[in-house]
DNA sequence: TATGCTAACTGGTCGGACCAGTTCAATTCT
DNA sequence: AGAATTGAACTGGTCCGACCAGTTAGCATA
C-alpha cells in the first residue's frame, strides 16, 4: 500500500531548491523582483545558510535567478535567459502538463539529435551491436510487467540512449542526457496512450532496420512515431 | 544588459572546479576511481570544506563525477553520462581544440533548433520584429571595431538568439542558451575565418529573407553558413 | 575460514564569525 | 534648498569546527 519507491529522503538543499522554484514559477514574484536575503531564506526554513547559499547557486545555474553578489538575488527572465535546466525544473514542478508547443519543440529536437544518431548508426552498425540491443529489448520485455510507470519510461529512455552511444556520436549521448527529464515525461505519456506491447514492438523494428543498415527508414520510423503520438494528443 | 564584462577574479570554487575538471579530463584517473576526501581536498587546496563540497555538486551537475553519500566520490563515466554541462566544460578547459565530428555534431544542432526558429518567425514576424533587428544589426555594426574577439562572438550569439525570443518559441530560446558556451566557440572561430564584415552581411540577409517571410531561404542560408564553415575548416 | 561487531571514515548539515563590496538614508557642505 | 559625502546596515562569499548518520573495512571472535 504504502512501498515507497522514490527516493525516501529529499536532501535539505534539494527541498529548498524545489520550494524557491516553485515560488518563482508560480508566479509569486515577477522578473527582477530581489528575493529575500540568504539569512531570512534561513531563518524561515531552518536550514543552514550553507545549505540555502548552495541552494540559490543552484537555482542560478538553472536561469531562475541572477545573483549579484554584496546586492542581492533577483528573478530572473528566465523564459529567455534560461537553460534546458529551467525547463526540467518546470516539468518537475508542473508534471506533463505542458503546452502543445513546447512539446512539439520538444520532440523535433528529439528527432534532429535522434536522426543523426539512428543514420551514423546504420551506417556503422556491427553485429555486436544488433546482440546489444537485442539484448537489451529481451531484457525490457522480460522486466515490463514488473516495472512501474517511471521506470518504463527510463528503460525507454536509455534504450533510445543507447542508439546514440552506439553511434559513437558522444555529443550526442550528452544532449541525449541533457533532454532526459523532459523524455521521461514523454515516455510515460507514450507508453498510458500506446501501450507497452506497441513501444516494445517499435523498438523491434527498428533494430531490424538497423540491422539492414536502412538508415533512412529508421529515420523516418522514428518521425512517424512522433508525428502519431502528437496526433493521438490532438484527440 | 548585454556584453558582460569579464570578472578578473576567480572565486575559490570556481578555482577548486577547474582544478578538479582538469584532473579529470586530463585522465589522471580513471572512470570510477575513488577521489580524495573533500577534508582531503580541503587539507591540500587550503580551501574551506563548504566550497570543496559545493564544488564537488557543481562537479556531479556537471555529469563528472557521482557523489555516493557517506562513502566517496568517484569519478563518472562522463562521456556516457554527462550532459551539455559536461561539454561546456570540456570546451572552457581545452579551449577551442574540438574534434570534427563534435563541431558537425554540434552544427547540426543548431541548424534544427534555429531552423525551426527561423521559419517560425519567418511566419509570423511583425514590423517590430524587423526594425528590432535591424537596430541590433546597427549597433553591433557601430560597436564591432570596439569589441574583442569573445564580446563579438557574444555579440553574435545574442542576435542569432534574438531569432529564437522573437519566434515565440520559448523552448528553442533554453536551448538556444544551453548551448551557449558551445556557440561561443563556434562565433570566434567562423569570424576569425571570414572576418566581421562578412559575418554582418549575412545578418542583414537574414533580415531581408525574414521581412520576405522566405522561411525556406533563411533556412537555407543557415545551412549554407554552416556548410561553408565547415567546408573552411577543411581547408 | 567464516562471521559479526566496532571504530574510523565519508558526505551532509549547521550556525557563528568574519570579509568586502553595495546600498541608501542621514549628514555635511556648498 | 540642493548636491556631495559619509557611514552604518545589509548583502553574498568564505571559512571553521562541530556534529549526524550511513558506509566500509579491519579486527576479534567463534
Amino acid at each position: 500500500m504504502n512501498a515507497e519507491r522514490r527516493k525516501p529522503v529529499l536532501t535539505n538543499k534539494e527541498a529548498f531548491v524545489k520550494k524557491v522554484s516553485k515560488e518563482i514559477l508560480s508566479g509569486k514574484w515577477r522578473t527582477g523582483d530581489k528575493l529575500p536575503s540568504e539569512r531570512e531564506y534561513a531563518a524561515e526554513t531552518g536550514f543552514g545558510k550553507t545549505v540555502i547559499h548552495s541552494g540559490f547557486e543552484q537555482l542560478a545555474a538553472m536561469g531562475l535567478v541572477d545573483i549579484k553578489p554584496k546586492s542581492g538575488i533577483y528573478v530572473a527572465d528566465y523564459m529567455k535567459t534560461g537553460s534546458i535546466d529551467t525547463l526540467n525544473a518546470i516539468i518537475n514542478l508542473r508534471g506533463n502538463e505542458l503546452g502543445r508547443d513546447v512539446i512539439e519543440a520538444i520532440l523535433d529536437l528529439r528527432l534532429a539529435i535522434e536522426g543523426m544518431a539512428l543514420r551514423a548508426l546504420c551506417s556503422r552498425r556491427s553485429d555486436e551491436d544488433i546482440a546489444h540491443l537485442c539484448a537489451m529489448t529481451e531484457e525490457l520485455k522480460k522486466r515490463s510487467s514488473a516495472m512501474g510507470e517511471e521506470e518504463l519510461a527510463e528503460s525507454f529512455f536509455l534504450w533510445h540512449r543507447e542508439i546514440c552511444i552506439l553511434s559513437r556520436k558522444s555529443v550526442l549521448t550528452l544532449f541525449m542526457n541533457t533532454t532526459h527529464d523532459v523524455s521521461i515525461a514523454f515516455w510515460v505519456n507514450y507508453i498510458r496512450l500506446f501501450g507497452i506491447a506497441f513501444a516494445i514492438k517499435r523498438l523491434e523494428r527498428f533494430i531490424e532496420l538497423i540491422q539492414a543498415r536502412d538508415g533512412e527508414g529508421a529515420y523516418q520510423l522514428l518521425a512517424v512515431g512522433i508525428a502519431e503520438y502528437l496526433a493521438k494528443l490532438e484527440m
